[in-house]
DNA sequence: ATAAAAATTAAACAAGCGTTTAATTTAAAC
DNA sequence: GTTTAAATTAAACGCTTGTTTAATTTTTAT
């Protein structure tokens, strides 16, 4: 007995479609005649089987949302030392966003103009899932003499998720300072140099007596 | 002779009420309608003015980031110790865009969207040059030999503002994390706890080594 | 095969959009 | 004070928006 709503094939090919549109194009500058068409359906479906288009968000954050939790709370009980652990955790992040880059771009833009009427809290659930995974972690760190004591947790995945989106968000301005010609060597810049930077970071954060 | 338009007291009205309507409804949930009935002016106006909408979002950027630069350009010549100026650059970052929080959100916003037709000119050249001091500073702090050798200069923006900005686009989610209760709370939360979080995370990231 | 339910369609709806027009008022220049 | 330019207005333009309607086709169940 699931609260989150099942979809046919019908309506995940609707939610398929409208996800690369709002990502690309946003909430507000997306219309069901552009979803319509390029999902090759009448503009009266969505209507159907959403009932409206900010509906039809909902569903969508809903859909994308509701398997993303395992992953993370699995990393708990793995057998590895504290900074493995933050830093599988930090790709575990990473990847995750780049495999999801649309509802992400969706969430990081919508959620925080549309934030009243949409109804968020699968998504809302899940960071407070992520950040109870995280101070486990952080705190069996702490408990090992690892990590030092006076962390402050809440502000550890602002750094994580806030240097990739800033840098994922500013493509265009880092391929050009950086010199990274075509998007594959701009993705495995992503996959390689920021994922480092920011597990080096996090351990130095973490670690560093000042 | 400047290339960047003046703008009389008429047109800085409007663009003041766009600033705002565009930070909160962002660009496409703003109508002319709105600006013109909360600036009290014809909606005739703004194609008066500015030519199109576009436009006016476009001279709304160069009005607010043609006079950004110098600041920081400033502290360059300044006699601090590599990490108080590292310090200073940080909470200049901070304090800059906690007092034009509107122009950032629009410009974090709608340039991620819509980069190809507006121009932006302006504003790119203000984060080269933002680069360029940065990267002088770090570039002395290692000459002196307190900082790493080995730092990669462009991803020390991203973990700033990536980090600000996480925190400030989710305020709801953490005002209720860290519970703080009034606007005032979060506000001050960012100016002392959060600044010096991300002045700590890039100390840390500088100079310890591994 | 027939009846009921679900899916799909084209068309229309009123409302809002950005922009332009042409007329009028206000201000500046001489 | 008259002329010229700038500012402001109400109205209309054509177009797009999200949603609903009512008719039709397709699928499912009996």
């Amino acid at each position: 007995m699931s609260v989150i709503p099942d979809f046919n094939e019908k309506q995940i090919q609707i939610l398929l479609v409208a996800e690369s549109l709002f990502a690309e194009k946003g909430f507000d500058g997306t219309s069901i005649r552009n979803i319509a068409k390029m999902a090759k359906i009448n503009i009266a479906m969505v209507s159907y089987y959403f009932g409206s288009k900010e509906r039809l968000l909902e569903s969508l954050i809903s859909y994308r949302t509701k398997d993303l939790k395992i992953q993370i709370e699995n990393l708990l009980i793995e057998d590895l030392d504290p900074i493995a652990k933050i830093n599988k955790l930090i790709a575990i992040y990473i990847n995750r966003i780049n495999t999801n880059k649309g509802i992400f771009r969706i969430l990081h833009f919508e959620v925080a103009t549309k934030k009243k009427e949409i109804n968020i809290k699968s998504f809302y659930d899940l960071r407070k899932s992520n950040f109870k995974s995280l101070e486990a972690i952080i705190t069996e760190g702490q408990e090992k003499g690892v990590f030092r004591k006076d962390i402050s947790i809440p502000l550890i995945t602002p750094t994580i998720l806030g240097t990739f989106f800033h840098f994922y968000m500013n493509k265009e301005y880092f391929m050009d300072l950086l010199n990274l010609k075509t998007e594959e060597l701009y993705n495995n810049y992503i996959k390689v140099n920021l994922t480092k930077h920011i597990q080096q970071t996090i351990k130095a954060l973490l670690i560093y007596e000042s």
